[in-house]
DNA sequence: TACCCCATTACGGTTTCCCATAAAAAATGC
DNA sequence: GCATTTTTTATGGGAAACCGTAATGGGGTA
């Protein structure tokens, strides 16, 4: 049963609707946090004194305002909060579309459901909360589909480190010297091409743009 | 005398609570629209009726999900509906950030007032609506301020048609004959590269990946 | 019309990228 | 230990990009 509900979110006017989703759920015993590191105390908190919350709705971005926090991101809070209560539910509430988000969320950091941001995300919020009443997740289909999509090609970190350097405008014949400076092997310019034309074979491209174009629409990069 | 309101507005969220704004405001007679077609029919169908809105709060981005639409954006929406009604008080409510995207709205589309979905939202959309009910416009200073400091460099059309055509792969080579085919001059391959190098210096980029990576950061292309 | 100004285009030299091939090094198998 | 295979690195020629400069062309003005 979900009754005490902690809703972490920086839009006020998210929070609002957030709250009357619940109230139409019955859920009353709610709490709001607009920064993260509110929201990390609130939990810690309601566990000191024996009256923790079942779930937590937190939204993924939360914009700097210049009040200096420690937690600056909802994936951030969603490990700090598991450290704290590790049976805690955790529902996203994100307009984030990008699938190497959602799939990190699914996968690595586990949460419990996640809802996006878009046309009838206040029914979507509705369902979600009444599945992990139930003990179940709630990942829909539809997001899920994204995910898949992206499974063309799989990107190691080597992968991810010369894109990376290609985005931030290293020329491609200084990458090598870069690498060595990490440590990382292999580190030969050859190396570094032929992992390009792998990437660019697999995805049909032929060109690094539409590499550094893709993998920004994935959220890789 | 704002009494009855259109809220246009693609998430459902987001409307809920924009109409509990509403009705804190002493506001109850609202009407939705999930889609921009939607809004424009509802602004024609009340002046026929001699019944028309005095508010129309609207979102800038409206998310495509299959159904056929013949306006598709905010921007698109407050022209047409100007064209029917010319004294309704339009009021933009989205989480756009973008300079030149506000400063359209403030200069040429000439809306009422301009609230940013951020942290204090609700109250935002409260006071802007007081002010517009006494005939003022709704631009707050820090959003104006963003305006100035952001704007390190204006995209044109011409620049992102570029921008996409390398990031689709096409070699800079071949671009002119792409934009001779869309009847776009300037076409040389030199003006391509000028232009290239006029937004790379502006932005302090050398190479194209930067440019690309930064033109999906911030939702140009 | 003649002239100037500005934007656009064309051209040539240099650098970087691309690609195929070969050499070197490391891993694997017997 | 030695041969084989795989991975990594090196090299060179050709294509594309980069960059400065010169030529072209169109619009405005007297």
């Amino acid at each position: 049963m979900i009754t005490k509900v902690l809703i972490a979110e920086d839009h006020e006017s998210a929070n609002i609707s957030v709250q009357k989703t619940l109230e139409e759920l019955s859920i009353t015993n709610t709490s709001h946090a607009y920064y993260c590191d509110d929201a990390l105390n609130k939990v810690v908190n309601a566990v000191k004194a024996g009256d923790s919350f079942d779930l937590l709705i937190t939204d993924l971005y939360f914009e700097p305002d210049g009040t200096k926090q420690v937690i600056h991101s909802g994936t951030e809070l969603i490990t700090a909060v598991r450290a704290i209560q590790p049976d805690l539910k955790i529902l996203v509430f994100s307009a984030e579309n990008k699938p190497a988000t959602i799939d990190l969320l699914h996968r690595e950091l586990d949460v419990d459901g996640f809802v996006r941001k878009a046309r009838h995300d206040a029914k979507e919020l509705k369902q979600a909360i009444k599945e992990l009443a139930q003990h179940r997740r709630y990942f829909p289909r539809h997001i899920m589909q994204l995910i898949d999509k992206k499974n063309v090609y799989a990107f190691t970190d080597f992968d991810i480190t010369v894109i990376t350097l290609l985005a931030e405008g290293v020329l491609q014949k200084d990458i090598p010297s870069y690498l060595q400076n990490k440590g990382i092997k292999p580190s030969g310019l050859s190396s570094v091409e032929k992992k390009l034309n792998q990437m660019k074979e697999a995805l049909e491209f032929t060109k690094n743009e539409q590499l550094i174009a893709y993998c920004k629409d994935l959220g890789i990069i």
